[in-house]
DNA sequence: AAGAAACGATACGGTTCGTTTCGTAACGAT
DNA sequence: ATCGTTACGAAACGAACCGTATCGTTTCTT
């Protein structure tokens, strides 16, 4: 086999090398751009590592150096797309925050990779102890915060007993992640209407007998 | 042993053969046997057919025979329990039946291959539509019917509003969800009570301004 | 008696993961 | 300027898994 020292400059080839003794950023670059390109396309269930590699025209090592499982290359994708993601509302009225925040929520979910992300980060961390651990202590405090400062600052208005202010948002993040685990993140407005509501109703503090002790 | 020609029964080598054109029960029993504790032992991790068929002294043809996919095998483990599960209560009152209901469902999770099986089959259910389609047409809603009768007999009682029934009955759902799968089932009565004190609150009707009825 | 169906064992092709080895290339310190 | 360190892509590897195919055997059905 001929051995071409100077490898004919494929324009899909351009071969990039080390720049030193320190990471490459067009290869990272490249490597989260196929990512979130590969998770967009074949979802979940086609993902892979390998192909992330052939895609970004980089070396598995190159992608174990910096993201060490699976569940890291996830978030990283999510985490990518979370900068220009969902503005938090503040309209004054909790009801009217919840609806936005979830139909925006829903739409980031459906028109970027970034639910399929979370999808397999919830599937993957099923699986992998690691996996959950990064879900726990990386992912989802960071998530909560979005919509715990609108149920905080519904509490401030007394809109809510700010001692249900955290129930009240785990129920509906549990809302969020069945719909979005059943594949059913449709922009029903008259749903996300309606259990915004019920979460308002369930919090008032005038309609509670005794104080919740 | 009644088989009169039974050859010599090394303990772990009875060699189970077929019994003529049909199922043989043994084999079934003992496929299930097999995935209920490995299931149970290792979780959904460390769960592969091929350890299922060793352990059960099975081939796995016999296995994807009957089972044609991961996803029905895992329904299959969660069913055999299902017999003697959880208990529907009726109290008379929604709170104290949500909560019971709760315990006993997380209880039923934590000490059986169940909440394993569940867990399994909703990662399952991201990668595979075959296993999404058995989630939400076979799986689903057989578990939702025990909850939702608790619910439409609460709305019978006018504890809570007919047209919210199904509504409150999925932020239920949803909060069983977040716990199973971040792994926090314990048993914290308090937490349990809280939330379904607040789905009562949700739902109660007299609460609403004057919508329905 | 003949055939159909189920059994366990075994092997295979195809994927995927995560690691290791290799030769190359650029930076940093001396 | 040189040498050591580090990152790079390619390739291969071992292990695990999935789902299917083949084979000889066993037993029921017809």
């Amino acid at each position: 086999m001929n051995e071409p020292d100077t490898p004919a400059p494929t324009e899909t080839a351009p071969r990039r090398a080390s720049i030193g003794a320190r990471r490459n950023p067009a290869a990272e670059t490249a490597i989260l751009a196929a990512a979130r390109g590969l998770l967009a396309e074949k979802g979940y269930a086609g993902f892979s590592i390998d192909e992330v590699a052939r895609r970004a025209g980089a070396g598995k090592p190159t992608i174990y150096r910096w993201w060490p499982s699976k569940a890291d290359l996830f978030i990283a994708v999510y985490a990518a797309d979370k900068a220009a993601a969902i503005a938090v509302p503040d309209t004054g009225s909790l009801a009217a925050d919840l609806a936005g925040y979830t139909a925006a929520l829903w739409r980031f979910w459906r028109e970027t990779p970034s639910g399929a992300a979370f999808r397999a980060l919830l599937a993957e961390a099923q699986a992998s102890e690691q996996a959950m651990t990064a879900l726990r202590e990386k992912f989802l405090p960071l998530r909560l915060a979005d919509l715990g400062c609108v149920f905080t600052r519904a509490a401030g208005r007394g809109e809510i007993a700010a001692a249900d202010a955290e129930s009240l948002l785990q129920l509906y993040i549990g809302f969020h992640w069945v719909h979005l685990l059943t594949e059913r993140i449709d922009e029903d407005a008259a749903l996300i209407d309606r259990m915004a509501r019920l979460i308002v109703r369930a919090g008032r503090p005038d309609t509670a007998a005794p104080p919740s002790r």
